[in-house]
RNA sequence: GCCUUAGUGGCUCAGCCGGUAGAGCGAUACCUUGGUAAGGUAUAGGCCGGGGGUUCGAAUCCCCCCUAAGGCUCCA
């Protein structure tokens, strides 16, 4: 793993001194033999170990010989900020000439290494000194938190530290809170609106942890949606029959939602070839979290969105200004990215995971604007289809908010309430601009949820050409749309409000997605047979119906029932077989109440209406149901 | 990936200065045929996360690994 960082690093030429500080648990070197440069050494400096060390590798390079004490007081000075952030025991200069390619003479190096020492030492810091030229073994091995590993060009200049981490960082973006029309400093904005507060402190870096678990994860398999598959990989999940009809649920919603609006669906493959050019480049900038697969000849990887085969679809079409714009749909089951470990949580953050995923070809900007609209107004629906409030970033590039200044605050008023703005100053993805909506989870923290983008860079990757009306070809404006976002953060999202709920009143999902929407509690064995007709004709009905037959007491079904979050519990007893009305348990208001059967039928409709219906795949029995 | 904490019947947990593995829920069987949030009795169920070590003896002590939660970082 050193070794990797050593050459990666050597190739970010230029001139200066060099240093690579390695955090490490312990560093352990023997000196083998001189070179010409050694320089004279006693015996004890032939070897050494150190215990929770910053390793400082330094090249001197020759532009260093002008301006030593400088270079020195600013190498001293990093040194120091590092050592101090990472809470390291020991600081050990390690003379490494592999770092340059413009290496300054052994003499100067030597002086200005021997100074850095004796200057870290008038600071009172545990430094020690690798002998210089000679040939060394060494062993270190380094603790692989975030500030383990950095990489420094130090410079005369006064004060002046260039950093030079694996991202060069550039100017930073800027937040606003964007409301009719007005830029707000997101500190000075008075907040109506917890969740946006929320949202923007987690945005900004200052969201406080609470250390609390999600509550979605005992949710989810409390109530045998989902659990972990200890035989696969992690963030990996098995779904059991009420999650998966959940997840089915969803799907078909989706699925309606961007046909009716035009969108075709397709299938692609979950795995891509990295022989491919315009894949290796698109995958590259995802860097360390793909899934590769070796094995046969080829170099493939899985896919991490519906990108790739939605692409390779559309470079391989006629398209032509009159098929414009045009909609690719897919979900993804499964999109896979490789996240760390750590990061790995529930519902919210998985490595594979099912993903709604619309591409939509766009002749030009001002097509894709009109699209950007219609596709908010999608997104906003969703929101209110679940029952789950969303709070919005848009994020724009610094030229595009300066070209479309109407626009963004047509976007954004679309939204109707304050939205957080986010101005980057420079293009650093493929999008220009992008919106995303945030549900607000228990612990006060945004699930990134549906998210709309416009891609100017894959048309031309890609190879995608539409001709116009004059048969000159051109590269589309591509956009990228999720409405719901990944089918399992919705499900967290939903079960992240239930926890909120229950602070208050009874948990439950939304109607149509609840697995068990009615509930028959039959009192004794006799009125078994009426509570299974009723269960058949609500099922007609196209309600999701059981009936709890278990030789139990009322009181402990009923319970049962609430553990299930069944919204309609209907008792059937002696009453009831003489044909007075049903007595509904209403989970939502708690009441009891009494109506007849079509009644039942036609509240559930009516609160269903116009969303996605799929039978219960479960015993219609209790008893004769599997305990996952 | 790193730091911290944890892993004991299906679930929630007790036991942990080493000495035969416990409870409640759930499951099964029987009794009870009941009217709105746990009826009664009995029974079964455990490689104490995995591997190695220390010891006459390890759930318990030590080391490594796996998994989970929290934190750091990150979701282009």
């Amino acid at each position: 793993m050193t070794r990797i960082i050593l050459t990666e690093f050597i190739n970010l030429l230029g001139g200066s001194m060099r240093i690579l500080l390695i955090h490490s648990d312990h560093l352990k070197y023997q000196t083998k033999s001189k070179t010409r440069i050694a320089e004279k050494i006693s015996e004890e400096k032939k070897k050494g170990e150190f215990e929770n060390a910053l390793v400082v590798f330094t090249a001197v390079e020759k532009e260093d010989e002008e301006k030593p004490e400088e270079v020195v007081l600013n190498a001293v000075k990093e040194i120091n900020d590092v050592f101090g952030n990472v809470k390291a025991e020991n600081i050990v200069i390690y003379p490494y000439a592999h770092l340059s390619s413009s290496l300054g003479s052994p003499e100067a190096a030597k002086n200005i290494l021997a100074n850095l020492e004796s200057k870290l030492v008038q600071k009172n810091l545990p430094v020690s000194r690798v002998p210089f030229g000679w040939y060394k073994s060494f062993e270190v091995s380094c603790k692989g938190h975030p500030l383990s590993e950095l990489s420094r060009s130090i410079t005369p200049e006064l004060s002046q530290v260039e950093e030079k981490t694996d991202e060069e960082k550039g100017e930073k973006s800027k937040f606003f809170i964007l409301n009719e029309g007005k830029l707000i400093d997101p500190n000075k904005f008075s907040y109506n609106n917890q969740d946006l507060k929320k949202l923007v402190d987690y945005e900004l870096g200052r969201g406080e942890s609470s250390g609390k678990e999600p509550p979605h994860v005992k949710i989810m398999r409390e109530k045998k949606l989902a659990d972990y598959e200890p035989s696969a990989d992690v963030g990996h999940l098995r779904w059991y029959p009420k999650g998966r009809l959940i997840r089915d649920l969803l799907s078909d919603y989706v699925y309606t939602l961007v046909t009716d609006r035009g969108a075709m669906p397709v299938e692609t493959p979950i795995m891509y070839d990295l022989a491919d050019d315009a894949i290796r480049v698109h995958a590259e900038k995802f860097g360390e979290r793909q899934y590769r697969m070796g094995g046969g000849k080829k170099d493939l990887m899985l896919r991490y969105a519906c990108c790739f085969g939605a692409f390779r679809v559309l470079s391989d079409s006629f398209l032509t200004w009159k098929n414009l714009p045009v909609g690719i749909y897919e979900l993804s089951t499964y999109s896979f990215r490789l996240e760390k470990k750590g990061e790995v949580v529930g519902l919210k953050r998985l490595r594979g995971f099912t993903m709604p995923d619309l591409h939509t070809v766009c002749a030009d900007l001002s097509q894709s604007l009109e699209e950007f609209q219609d596709q908010i107004e999608m997104c906003k629906k969703t929101g209110e289809d679940l029952d789950v409030n969303y709070e919005v970033i848009l994020r724009a590039t610094a030229d595009f908010m300066q070209e479309n200044k109407d626009w963004i605050n047509h976007a954004a008023a679309m939204i109707g309430k304050p939205v957080l703005l986010e101005i980057l100053p420079e293009r650093k993805h493929y999008w220009i601009c992008k919106m995303d909506f945030a549900a607000i989870d228990y612990l006060g923290r945004p699930i990134e949820n549906p998210t709309i983008q416009i891609d100017v860079e894959s048309g031309e990757r890609f190879g995608i050409t539409y001709i116009d009306p004059e048969e000159n070809e051109h590269h589309p404006i591509i956009l990228h749309c999720s409405p719901t976002g990944s089918i399992e953060r919705v499900i967290c999202s939903l079960l992240e409000k239930s926890a909120l709920d229950m602070k208050e009143k009874a948990p439950m999902l939304p109607l149509w997605l609840t697995p068990t929407q009615v509930r028959i509690i039959p009192i004794a064995e006799r009125h078994l047979g009426f509570a299974t007709k009723l269960a058949e004709e609500l099922r007609d009905a196209h309600i999701r119906v059981d009936v709890d037959d278990r030789p139990e007491t009322v009181g402990k079904k009923i319970r049962n029932a609430g553990g299930e979050w069944a919204p309609f519990v209907v008792v059937i007893g002696d009453r009831e077989l003489d044909g007075a009305e049903l007595t509904v348990n209403v989970r939502e208001t708690g009441q009891k109440v009494s109506m007849g059967l079509q009644e039942l039928i036609d509240i559930i409709r009516l609160e269903t209406k116009g969303m996605p219906y799929r039978p219960l795949p479960l015993p219609l029995n209790i008893s004769r149901r599997v305990n996952f």
